[in-house]
DNA sequence: ATAGTTTTGTTGCATTTGCAACAGACTTTT
DNA sequence: AAAAGTCTGTTGCAAATGCAACAAAACTAT
């Protein structure tokens, strides 16, 4: 018995002894450009290499919504956003990128050995969806801006362990990671900061106390 | 090479198949009773042999969130739903229930043949837990309970095939699930309804047209 | 250095949403 | 058959949110 999906996060080091055994084509997209398009027919898997990218949706309307992004490590792909085919799933280069892109079915095959490789990859590919899939379902569950920053800032202080970090977004994009108008987002944030519960300046913040809703 | 992941659902004839396999343990839940608290420790799969059950999410102000709800099939466990250890994740009988529950290890490992009966279920689950999450998120980021009900209820008429459905949830657990005031909700429906956007009495609906937004 | 672009920060106002509370319909249990 | 519990449906009112619009700051590219 092997056991298939160990807790291990996928760092670097794993990625360079990965590269080996898939083959990957690198590519670099600057700021703006489409780096992939989640539809059915996509059979690749984007690892970022480095920069930054977002999942993004945008409805007829021009609401845009951030669905997920993507840093140094992570991972990518149809399969792993498993899109609706309502609306166009994109994802586009924040700052400029390199990405590597493997064959779908040669990362998601095993091979006869199993191998360790190919195992980690795939452990590591369904927990960063996991994870990131809950923690939005999370954050926009609450019924408020107010809860929902908190949820979210409670999430990245925890992941960072300090209670003083930098968001991985930019403010407005995190007003459309939460779903809510960044104008609205922006009141609530000068609340929270009045009310001395955080200090925040753009997106560096710092909890000063921990409050229920 | 094995392709470990087709696109196939878990189906009742599979379940029975991998019986002999996994030598599930049977149990029978009532209305209201936790079948399984998701936390970190816990080590169990459970499959929704019959009934149904919510994983449910409350706050320390006692809002509920529904996070997902299981049908004949599902499958749940902590893995599949990476709880943050911050409010308890319950699953909870919504009707009676009968569940098998299989140890996580035993699911989640590779026998030295990679056997399929293991490979179709962690296909089902991940793809079960993959899709769910994805619509959930879908339906949590619009930004106003009108095109939350409408985003969902195109999801499931979609499912179904068909414009007349049935909700799989009460119209109260529905707000729960949408994560919206109930009341709210009922004033929306009410005027889809005046507006012929849809025809619903409880939780049968027909979408009548397609509208935007 | 400068022009262009993006991001942050702010406000007034209209609209939507949540809250509280209640009544009737429907289910389940005793 | 009655009682208890849940679910659906409704409303007035207060509060939160979204929209529109603008100014200043910060960042990028030339």
């Amino acid at each position: 018995m092997k056991t298939l999906y160990p807790l291990t996060p996928l760092n670097k080091t794993k990625l360079d002894e990965f590269a080996a055994c898939f083959k990957p084509v690198q590519r670099s997209y600057s700021r703006g450009e489409i780096i992939m398009q989640l539809n059915n027919d996509n059979k690749s898997v984007g690892i970022l290499m480095s920069g930054t990218a977002h999942l993004v949706t945008t409805t007829f309307d021009g609401t845009r919504t951030i669905i997920d992004y993507f840093e140094q490590g992570d991972v990518f792909g149809r399969r792993f956003s498993p899109c609706t085919q309502i609306d166009p799933y994109l994802v586009v280069a924040k700052k400029s990128c390199t990405v590597w892109l493997v064959d779908y079915e040669k990362v998601i095959s095993c091979c006869e050995k199993c191998c360790e490789k190919h195992i980690g990859l795939i452990d590591s590919m369904i927990l960063t969806m996991a994870r990131r899939a809950q923690l939005h379902v999370e954050v926009l569950g609450k019924r408020s801006i107010r809860a929902k920053l908190l949820s979210y800032f409670y999430h990245v202080s925890k992941a960072r362990e300090s209670r003083t970090f930098t968001l991985p977004l930019s403010l407005s994009d995190l007003a459309d990671y939460i779903s809510v108008d960044r104008s609205a987002m922006m009141r609530e944030l000068k609340k929270l900061n009045n009310e001395k519960v955080i200090v925040s300046h753009a997106s560096k913040v710092t909890i000063l106390r921990d409050v229920t809703v």
